[in-house]
RNA sequence: GCGAAAAUAGCUCAGUUGGUAGAGCAUAACCUUGCCAAGGUUAGGGUCGCGGGUUCGAGUCCCGUUUUUCGCUCCA
């Protein structure tokens, strides 16, 4: 079977048997956002706690906070994404390239300029020692006409900068017949903002909102904290601080379901470390973080790290962990040692220290920070992906089965009378009342059971419980494994540590080697 | 953002040169059976993505738009 149609039968399937739904749906949907339904949100919170106790309950020097959204504004001027994500961008729709308008006009002034020194060096060779170049600039036709017009344009330029007037830029360079580089035409689109961030309006618009972003990252909301964290906290370094939650990104091309949306979860974890040890906890936590994900059982050669050779300003050394997708191998997590670069950049736009002092070494500093990021929601998709299976039965018959890891699976058990009837049913909602405080159970008495079992296959809930007619008298019941389809008797009265030693989060944890 | 393809019931899809909206599966009710989806009877569910246009008449033809998938591009 081709790639793209098991792609196209788990997108199916996430919204046939309510996982993901498309956002808004009755109106058309909205582009790239997503919903969780009832199975979806099950699966997505429990993916969430297996991160968060792994971070939390298996370091004893990890702490998590919960920073809000929205955030001052300044934040993201000195994190970068303000300057980062505010091109304006025009494309040549001959050559089809796209270009950053204020740069094609700034590149048009430079060469105006160059023009300009060419004939005042040609003069100046002419003319000799006599040469004058204050006079000749002042004074010469066509350089005095060249420079009214690059000065025209750069007033223009400026003001259109000042003002963030797209338009009266696109018609700056229309006017000065700025061409393309590549198809040498003039046959630009409109000049557009892609803005990366979300931004609203915090307080009345009356007197004077605050222009404010939707995080596009979580990660600066635990930088910000990391004093008052390390401080009440009496953290030590090495340590560090976890966090998950939303984050929004304008995305110009947003695709592939929910691999790339406009508004996803992180789950981010930064590590402070001493500088110079940096490498050191660097390669300790790409290692503890592919065992995370290889506990989950799906397959370890459906990961990969991926190592950056281009690094961004602020790091010194980054890797990703990608997973086989239906679509070929895909980040879902990234690795990144980011020197001091963003406690550096708070301490200079807050004017605050942001420096620990190491006891140890009885010097104060900037710590080097280990970030771990992974996508909550490339992270569900993963394991959807790794998870789908479809089985030919050996009677022949077909079934569709998510294999999931049973302590991230959204149902835990199903309780289910063989019949309707002969008080099979009311002995069945008994063990559903003892069970359902610790495991989240379904009932079901629709159907002959081999269809209430490919029901439970669909949704990926790894146990099923029958009760029969010598349940009644013996107090004994059938758990039916949905990956083996095998069967075992076992009485009610153990039924309890049974399920819980196969779906806890604990026996999950307990495979990864911290 | 550019290009291509698609959009009809919860899902997968049919729908003839333009002439009353269909199937399978799924869902619900009742009966029957009872350990791996296929028994019987019945029911609900669609202004054919949305908006215009052509036409006596549009799911079907034309234009626009939205959403999705794929390829570029961009971002990381």
């Amino acid at each position: 079977m081709a790639q793209d149609d098991v792609f196209k039968k788990i997108i199916s399937h996430c919204k046939e048997y309510g996982f993901v739904f498309p956002s808004s749906e009755v109106y058309d949907g909205l582009g790239a956002v997503y919903d969780y339904g009832q199975y979806g949100v099950e699966l997505k919170n429990n993916i969430r706690k297996y991160w968060w106790d792994s971070m939390t309950l298996l370091n004893d020097n990890v702490v998590g906070i919960d920073s809000a959204i929205f955030m001052h504004p300044t934040v993201w001027k000195a994190s970068g994404h303000v300057d980062a994500f505010n091109d304006p961008l025009i494309d040549n729709k001959d050559s089809k390239k796209r270009y950053r308008a204020d740069v094609l006009v700034e590149d048009y002034l430079a060469k105006i300029d160059e023009k300009i020194n060419k004939e005042v060096e040609k003069a100046a060779k002419r003319f000799g020692a006599a040469f004058d170049e204050a006079q000749f600039r002042s004074t010469n036709a066509r350089t005095l006409e060249q420079q009214a017009r690059r000065d025209a344009v750069h007033t223009r330029f400026a003001k259109a900068l000042n003002d963030a007037d797209l338009e009266e830029l696109r018609q700056i360079i229309l006017d000065a017949e700025i061409v393309c580089p590549i198809s040498g035409t003039r046959n630009w689109t409109e000049v557009r903002q892609f803005n990366l961030m979300f931004a609203t309006e915090m307080g009345s618009t009356a007197d004077g909102a605050m222009r404010v972003y939707l995080r596009p990252e979580t990660a600066q909301g635990i930088f910000v904290n990391f004093l008052n964290v390390q401080k009440t906290g009496r953290m030590k370094i090495p340590f560090g601080i976890a966090q998950t939650g939303k984050a929004f990104r304008n995305e110009i091309v947003a695709r592939q379901f929910i691999f790339r949306m406009r508004e996803f979860e992180q789950m981010e974890m930064q590590y402070f470390v001493r500088p110079g040890e940096e490498m050191e906890w660097f390669n300790k936590w790409k290692a503890a973080r592919l065992a995370w994900h290889q506990a989950l059982g799906l397959g370890d050669a459906k990961y990969r790290y991926h190592d950056h050779d281009k690094l961004a300003h602020y790091a010194n050394a980054a890797t990703d962990i990608e997973y086989e997708m239906p679509f070929g191998f895909k980040e879902v997590e990234g690795i990144h040692s980011r020197t001091d670069f963003d406690l550096g950049q708070h301490e200079k736009y807050s004017g605050k220290k942001m420096q620990y002092f190491d006891p140890e070494l009885g010097e104060s500093y900037t710590p080097y920070v280990i970030e771990t990021s992974i996508g909550l929601d490339r992270m569900f998709l993963s394991i959807i992906s790794g998870s789908y299976a479809e089985e030919t039965l050996a009677n022949g018959e077909s079934r569709v089965v998510l294999k999931l890891p049973p302590a991230l699976a959204p149902v835990k058990l199903a309780v289910l009378p063989l019949v309707k009837k002969d008080g099979l049913p009311e002995k069945a909602g008994e063990i559903v009342r003892m069970l359902r405080f610790d495991f989240r159970c379904q009932y079901d008495e629709k159907d002959s059971i081999g269809k209430r079992y490919r029901r439970q296959d669909a949704i990926g809930t790894p146990y099923c419980i029958t009760i029969d007619h010598d349940t009644l008298s013996d107090d004994r019941v059938t758990i039916r494994f949905r990956d083996t389809m095998e069967q075992e008797r076992a009485p009610i009265s153990m039924l309890n540590d049974i399920i819980a030693e196969k779906v806890s989060m604990k026996n999950l944890l307990k495979k990864i080697n911290y």
